[in-house]
RNA sequence: GUGGCUGUAGCUCAGUUGGUUAGAGCAUCAGAUUGUGGUUCUGAGGGUCGUGGGUUCGAGCCCCAUUAGCCACCCCA
């Protein structure tokens, strides 16, 4: 016998969790839906070169690839070191995200699509990285885009979302943080090393896990001179409210042209006016983002900070991700909800309802051969009045049935046995209080249903 | 790819300087209860102590190797 188990940063996910994660699922879908944005799925796998070097080199090694079928021996006997052997031997990987299929779509369809095109997607993703507390091998994404317009209204529009979306899961202390990439472009001109943007960056990211003083080591390391990290500290320091802070960066980064216009644009996405959000995104020059793409607005969500989970989200502006399939000149904006993290928050604040976890609400016992005929039309009833309903299929002992009906968390029992037919009634029983009451078999599904209705 | 920690029942874990037949709680099944669950009581089943080697009169415990899982780093969601 072999020890059953799945492969590792993978998981099995039970019916209760499957529920509360649909719950999540359902209320951001219904959010994208209405704001006008389109569901779109693609195949769990790529043809490797759709994925190859989009990513970083990090990104290749991280990729699962698939196995070509068929006689493969031949061809990886040509192969002279590993990394070749692979390119030989597979055409396909799994997905690594949602946005570079996105793009690739978009692409392909480009002439059946009605461009601004806003879409939606919300499929599992696969990296071959080495798991730890919140990061998987298989996990899902929750994307939604715009490609194919410029305009600053999406940002708005996309930050309403994460607005509503959190509103709606009941997650009170959730920020929303934005910056703009032609802001920390700016800052790299300024310091005179535009080439260095990455390394800047990757390294201001970090801000919050290793510090101030951590930051500047890293710049360090990563061959920055002093003169130059001093000016990124002043920048980073810089405090105030949304308003007072890009007055500030301003004057600092008032030479170069990329950032004015950079503060220009969150100074529109801010304050507009167009839109009342119930939490006021911030502005936060040192949020970074490390993916490399983005090129105006970053956007990151934040958990309440009672939790510390840290970022639920995040998103930008890309210009030309198309450019890469031959279809230049298309700029996209988009954001992703970490759909796991947000299942963490909700549970530790205790923020999923109680209906997420009702399945069946009325189980009925089985007695005996003769009750099964007086069960199954009500059975129906209740069905086609979209209150969930099953029998016991076992003639089984009486409290197994009971116990089955309890850990499986079912609020009513019905007991149709020989006492209750000879009095043409049916014993209800209330499982969470315990009362048991006899009704009158041809009312027990008006009975259910009005019960239902008050709770 | 680099480093650290841990592998004992289905699950969570005890297990003394190495010493008889390896334990507990939870879960499961049966009974107390032939028409009443979630609380109680009684009993039962369930183990190659991750795997292979070594030291020893004797290894769950010590040593070596190996493997799996967890955590941290890099990077990322």
């Amino acid at each position: 016998m072999i020890k059953p188990s799945i492969p590792k940063g993978t998981r099995d996910f039970s019916p209760e969790i499957v529920r509360r994660r649909n719950y999540i699922f359902q209320t951001i879908r219904t959010v994208f839906e209405s704001y006008g944005f389109q569901p779109l799925e693609t195949p769990a796998m790529e043809n490797l070169d759709t994925l190859t070097g989009k990513y970083g080199e990090e990104g290749d090694k991280l990729m699962f690839r698939i196995l070509d079928n068929g006689d493969i021996l031949g061809k990886a006997k040509q192969a002279k070191d590993s990394k070749e052997l692979s390119n030989l031997i597979c055409e396909k990987a799994l997905r690594y995200d949602l946005t570079i299929p996105f793009a690739r779509y978009v692409v392909m369809h480009q002439n059946e699509i009605a461009f601004p095109f806003k879409r939606y997607q919300i499929q599992p993703v696969w990296r071959a990285d080495r798991p730890q507390k919140g990061r998987y091998r298989e996990f899902y994404q929750c994307d939604a885009d715009i490609v194919g317009s410029n305009s600053l209204i999406n940002e708005i529009e996309l930050l309403s979302i994460y607005d509503q979306v959190f509103s709606d899961l009941g997650v009170d202390g959730f920020e929303l943080r934005v910056n703009n990439r032609k802001i920390l472009g700016g800052l790299a001109e300024l310091i005179g090393k535009p080439e260095l943007l990455t390394d800047i960056t990757i390294s201001i990211d970090k801000l919050d896990k290793i510090g101030l003083d951590g930051v500047k080591k890293e710049l360090e390391e990563r061959g920055i001179d002093a003169l130059s990290i001093e000016t990124i500290e002043r920048f980073l320091v810089i405090e105030g409210n949304s308003e007072e802070k890009l007055n500030q960066l301003q004057s600092l980064l008032g030479n170069s042209v990329t950032a004015q216009k950079g503060i220009g644009e969150l100074q529109e996405v801010l304050f507009s006016g167009d839109v009342s959000y119930s939490v006021q995104p911030v502005f936060d020059q040192t949020l970074a983002r490390g993916l490399n793409y983005y090129t105006g607005i970053i956007i990151e969500a934040k958990a309440p900070s009672a939790v510390k989970i840290g970022s639920i989200g995040g998103g930008g502006r890309y210009d030309d991700l198309t450019g890469l399939f031959g279809l230049p000149g298309i700029s996209g904006v988009g954001i992703s909800f970490g759909v796991d993290r947000i299942y963490d928050v909700l549970e530790e604040l205790n923020l999923f309802p109680n209906v997420v976890q009702q399945s069946t609400r009325v189980l009925f016992l089985q007695m005996d051969k003769e009750s099964r005929s007086f069960i199954f039309p009500l059975l129906q009833l209740l069905r086609k009045a979209k209150i969930a309903a099953e029998i016991y299929p076992d003639i089984a002992k009486f409290d197994k049935q009971m116990k089955y009906a309890n850990k499986r968390n079912i609020p009513f029992v019905v007991i149709i046995g020989e006492n209750e037919r000879n009095e043409k009634c049916a014993s209800v029983k209330n499982m969470q209080n315990g009362v048991q009451k006899k009704i009158a078999m041809d009312t027990l599904t008006e009975y259910l249903k009005n019960t239902f209705k008050m709770l």
